[in-house]
DNA sequence: CATTACAGACCGAACAGTCGGTTTAAAATT
DNA sequence: AATTTTAAACCGACTGTTCGGTCTGTAATG
């Protein structure tokens, strides 16, 4: 790709972050790039094929899980690894704003989310297969705790892979709201998620 | 209040459950009151003053908890009623759009709270405030149902009342995304607060 | 008949997007 | 090596439209 593209999106991601898709202006963005407009629409045919690259960006480079890293010993090593990695995809929302004077962050994973459903439909589809490929990947390292003996419970693999991961963005949300520091939000989910083992740990 | 100030409140929160705030347009408000732009005006000052009041309709009227109604003879019968509530506070919004031709939902409880945190600051008290009174409630139902003898735990009462509210909007969210039917949230998430339920119970 | 309620023409600002033209740098030609 | 050609990158004034909001006049109300 285009490296003046690749900036551009790179750029704009961080006003994106800040405001929805209606509120972040074109102005803005020439501003931020320190483009033209002329230059922008040079490279992208419209604001929403910016937001679209914006979006692609956001899930292939910052709200991502690199799964393989983690490791399949265990379902606590598991979902340890996933707990710290979620510290790390904090930290990269928050590289996104260091050159902002006030930085607090207004959008987040799910109103990005839903603003993107809203403008386009056919997001959803993205989103719900990324969903299921999520939870598939904890059915699979539950059901294996489960053959091995490390945990025991009445909860069918599904149920707890839901649990866990409802439980995180439940608290994550709400977090969100209250203005917390990012990086506390890991600490509070994952001791809730140590509870819920112990009680199905055999 | 005036009758036609709290018409041009209902009629327009109807709108304000499909876009968000900056997407709803002054024209579609007139329109969907079938009033005029001189009318509105003599009602509020601006946009922003009916986004307010609309907020407070929805917190007062759509998304509310009766906390009194519920039993808390004990915990279990607590959360169900809770479950049982929500329900109804899916149907009530769903009552909002039954006049709309595409019956989709593309704002929500969690959207709607962070676009007013986008525009209204001081709306973060609010939030807090009414997220905290919820807690203490759940907070006492749960400490009376452990000195009870109902339940038993390594968990503190906080831990459990925010693992419950949290796993309940964790998975509204993830189904509000998946475009799931409303009412089928709280079978959902009815049946894995069972599940934790048998695992906290004496 | 004074006050409230409403209508709708109207306003300037802001919006996303366009367009004619300039700069830059590499490729082609002499 | 010097000159010409070509194309991509970029510029910013400009366009048509829509935005939230105002203003003046009229109808209803008590």
């Amino acid at each position: 790709m285009n490296a003046t593209k690749e900036f551009i999106i790179v750029e704009s991601s961080k006003l994106f972050l800040r405001k929805n898709f209606k509120e972040v202006t074109m102005q803005e963005i020439v501003q931020k790039t320190g483009l033209s407009k002329g230059a922008f629409y040079h490279h992208f045919k419209s604001k929403e094929e910016l937001f679209t690259e914006v979006l692609n960006y956001f899930f292939t480079h910052v709200f991502v899980h690199n799964y393989e890293a983690y490791s399949t010993e265990s379902f606590y090593a598991f979902y340890h690894d996933y707990a710290n990695a979620v510290q790390n995809i904090g930290k990269r929302y928050l590289e996104n704003m260091k050159d902002e004077e006030n930085s607090f962050f207004n959008m987040n994973y799910f109103t990005l989310i839903f603003d993107a459903l809203r403008i386009f439909p056919d997001f959803r589809q993205t989103v719900v297969t990324g969903f299921k490929a999520e939870i598939e990947i904890w059915k699979s390292v539950i059901g294996k705790a489960r053959a091995n003996g490390e945990i025991q419970s009445s909860m069918t693999d599904e149920e707890i892979a839901m649990t866990f991961i409802s439980l995180s963005d439940g608290i994550a949300m709400h977090m969100i709201v209250r203005g917390i520091r990012i990086n506390e939000v890991r600490d509070i989910f994952l001791n809730l998620w140590d509870k819920l083992y112990e009680q199905i740990k055999v």
